[in-house]
DNA sequence: GTCTATAAAGTGATAGAC
DNA sequence: GTCTATCACTTTATAGAC
């Protein structure tokens, strides 16, 4: 539990402390006095500087994901703006709707692990309960998000959409939150979790869940390197009703 | 906050009274006098019947954890059980891993809709914490899974195929807490969540994630009802590196 | 098993001096 | 802007009577 170099505004290590408390403990589990004393700052001064204890909470939410909302629009104008007539790949809308999380790893002043579980946290804990000011940003960007998602796959339902849409967010969430856990959990198999191969990986398990291809003739598979009672697998023809 | 009717036993009443307050507002934002006095106990009833407040906690997530579970291993083993030579189809896994939540949800005395988000907030608040006792059970579960899945998805590396799972739990674990959220900040286009039908698209969207097939040719798509102008979208062949 | 009383520490917030 | 002092509660936990 280090103590912020003092020299920089109040305000500001504030923020830090309070940021780097909020990813290691949660939200709710830390005392505006420990936020202060890491900050070397008085015990008022949260007060004085963000109303109260839950200012000081939806600042440093906001702080977190404005930039990435404002990158992940950006990112879609971009890809609207790309060839007009050709179709954007599916997997770009994905990224763009990724990409700006690691983004703000790297801005961030928190270490890469501690960067992730706060946002992990942020979207666990205050999904169903965002300050006002980002009610809106959300609503946007999920708007424009599933008219993206409609665009890149034509034939969709729309209620469809709208819940593989659901699930991608939720295993971003979950994924980024747990990364390390996952490691841990699975003795050390999942490699160790670099952000630009989890992306990668992210963004394929999402664009197959999104666009569900079924084959509609069997399968050419590599199956060069298997071995030979595996090589002709009854692959499930899905008579999948529920 | 209505009181739990008396004449239960006080300690299932406390763990009733708590498991509503946990989905209501989180571990962290109930006291152990709101329990007690939801259940119409003494204050000190908690520390009697469990030790400390951090004792009713760990019942509560037991209570809910250990028949998942137990009901994951057994529909596992019932799968494994089946025709030894023949495949068993990857949905069918999936199913095995997520429908004891359902089961779950209906065996609570909860409502539907408070039991998917105390579950949700278990996994959330409390997966990287979870008691000593679940510890394991989770670690013999996901080594089970893990192993299913290596069978049903024969030529998927090791590491490819844990994140992959990490990435279905976790949309699980967010759709089930978020379901009803999903609902409002669409306008209602998701439709009236049906447990059933949510079971069902999430089946199909883990295993489209877990198995990833890439059409190796072009894919027949159903045209038919679709504009002329989107006859012949570019199907991107997903060049897809990072 | 249940109760009261009370301890002991922690909580967010603020008035008012500097 | 910053600080001290302090208020007004709330928190978990427990000792000891019933």
């Amino acid at each position: 539990m280090t103590k912020i170099e003092s020299g920089i505004a109040t305000r500001q290590r504030l923020l830090e402390a309070a940021q780097e408390l909020f990813a290691l403990n949660g939200f709710d589990r830390v005392a505006v006095r420990d936020v202060t004393e890491k900050a070397g700052a008085n015990v008022a001064a949260v007060n004085y500087h963000f109303g109260s204890r839950e200012g000081l909470v939806e600042k440093v939410i906001e702080r977190y994901i404005t930039p990435i909302n404002e990158e992940r629009l950006a990112r879609l104008d971009e890809l609207e703006r790309r060839v007009p007539g050709k179709m954007v790949p599916l997997e770009d809308v994905i990224e763009a709707f990724v990409r700006p999380f690691l983004t703000q790893v790297r801005r961030s002043e928190l270490s890469e692990k501690l960067c992730l579980r706060l946002i992990g946290r942020l979207m666990g804990d205050h999904y169903g309960q965002m300050p006002k000011s980002l009610e809106l940003q959300f609503q946007l960007v999920s708007q424009r998000f599933k008219r993206a998602f409609e665009r890149v796959l034509p034939g969709v339902a729309e209620d469809d959409l709208v819940w593989r849409g659901h699930f991608m967010a939720g295993s971003m969430v979950h994924a980024m939150a747990n990364g390390e856990m996952l490691h841990r959990l699975t003795g050390g198999v999942s490699g160790a979790p670099s952000m630009e191969l989890t992306l990668s990986r992210f963004v394929k398990f999402a664009a197959a869940g999104m666009r569900q291809w079924v084959p509609q003739a069997p399968i050419e598979m590599d199956v060069s390197d298997l071995e030979d009672s595996e090589k002709n697998p009854e692959i499930p023809q899905s008579e999948f009703l529920f």
